[in-house]
DNA sequence: AATATTTGACCGTA
DNA sequence: TACGGTCAAATATT
């Protein structure tokens, strides 16, 4: 895992190579640094259902979002680097069309939407529609792509052109009751399909954008309680009474503060697919079948449907 | 009844 | 004009 000092010294010692081996030195360490964010997303899919029931969940929940903040900072030190070497930055958001200026428009307050369009245009009916920031984004593969320790609520499903799958587009569940920006958009890779190659489990594309300012996310925890339930999915945190004093605090088994988290995918396929990532793993041979089944809430969304499961999970 | 998801329509950008 | 991100009504779930 990179740190942000050791991606500036990087920048540093590149300075004066060519542009081309600068791309090729950035575009290593980009996937280097995505790599990285998938190990230790699937890592915490197996570590965080092993810790439950352990009061150092929080702590290890935070040290593994802290370690995905690390490379996330580090990746987006590299990419204006990359692609001001070079056009051809294939790890990072995959879509042309996300690399756009921001809008001159307030992009950042959606609650001031009335667009400037639709003043020029006041005879058309307002819609709020905001285009996303494309500032700050983070791309990163993982088989496992609803445990990553925060809340998401689905809004949206797309199919993209020459696209198998669709995209599923994702924001912060806390939202509109803390403002939270943050979205993220799951598509599944249509290349590393275990059908085709045993040798792997479906990977998913994942695309993070903008920062979580909700205090419900894993870092700002102070300890999560979680009451682990053997014969279903569900897992509920309880908050912290002393938290944030200008917050609400979240309840355990409150659904307005604990959304679903939709973990759709086929029986069968579930479990092949725990198997597949415990056989990636280099530990997975001390893994029980408890943690398995654990392990089954946080499994790949499949958006081609036959059955679904719900996890509550909520990081206060 | 409250909340989450689905899905077709709308709209901004290239 | 095509594409894709978002909205919001309809529907499903709890």
């Amino acid at each position: 895992m990179m740190k942000s000092s050791s991606s500036s010294k990087k920048r540093s010692l590149v300075a004066d190579q060519h542009p081309s081996s600068v791309c090729c030195d950035h575009l290593a360490a980009l996937r280097e640094i995505s790599r990285g964010q998938s190990l230790v997303t699937q890592l915490r899919a197996i570590v965080l259902p092993v810790l439950q029931a352990d009061e150092r969940c929080g702590i290890a929940a935070q040290m593994l979002e802290d370690i995905l903040d690390c490379s996330r900072k580090a990746m987006s030190q590299l990419q204006p680097l990359l692609l001001s070497s070079s056009d051809s930055a294939h790890d990072h958001v995959d879509d042309k069309r996300r690399v756009r200026k921001i809008s001159s428009s307030s992009d950042d307050d959606d609650d001031h939407c009335s667009s400037k369009a639709a003043q020029d245009h006041d005879a058309k009916p307002l819609r709020q529609h905001k285009r996303r920031r494309f500032g700050d984004s983070v791309s990163l593969e993982t088989p496992v792509p609803h445990y990553d320790g925060h809340q998401w609520r689905k809004y949206g499903q797309k199919h993209i052109n020459n696209s198998k799958h669709p995209r599923s587009y994702y924001r912060c569940t806390y939202r509109q009751e803390e403002k939270c920006k943050a979205t993220k958009t799951v598509q599944q890779r249509e290349d590393l399909n275990y059908a085709n190659n045993g040798d792997h489990p479906i990977m998913y594309t994942m695309v993070y954008y903008g920062q979580h300012t909700c205090c419900k996310s894993p870092a700002a925890d102070d300890h999560v309680v979680v009451e682990a339930s053997q014969n279903s999915t569900e897992t509920h945190c309880q908050s912290p009474s002393s938290s944030s004093d200008q917050q609400p605090v979240a309840h355990a088994g409150d659904r307005s503060q604990c959304s679903n988290i939709s973990v759709t995918c086929s029986s069968s396929a579930i479990v092949e697919d725990c198997n597949k990532l415990l056989d990636m793993l280099p530990a997975a041979d001390e893994l029980t079948t408890d943690v398995l089944f654990d392990l089954t809430a946080y499994a790949p969304l499949d958006l081609d449907i036959n059955w679904e499961m719900d996890a509550n999970a909520l990081w206060v």
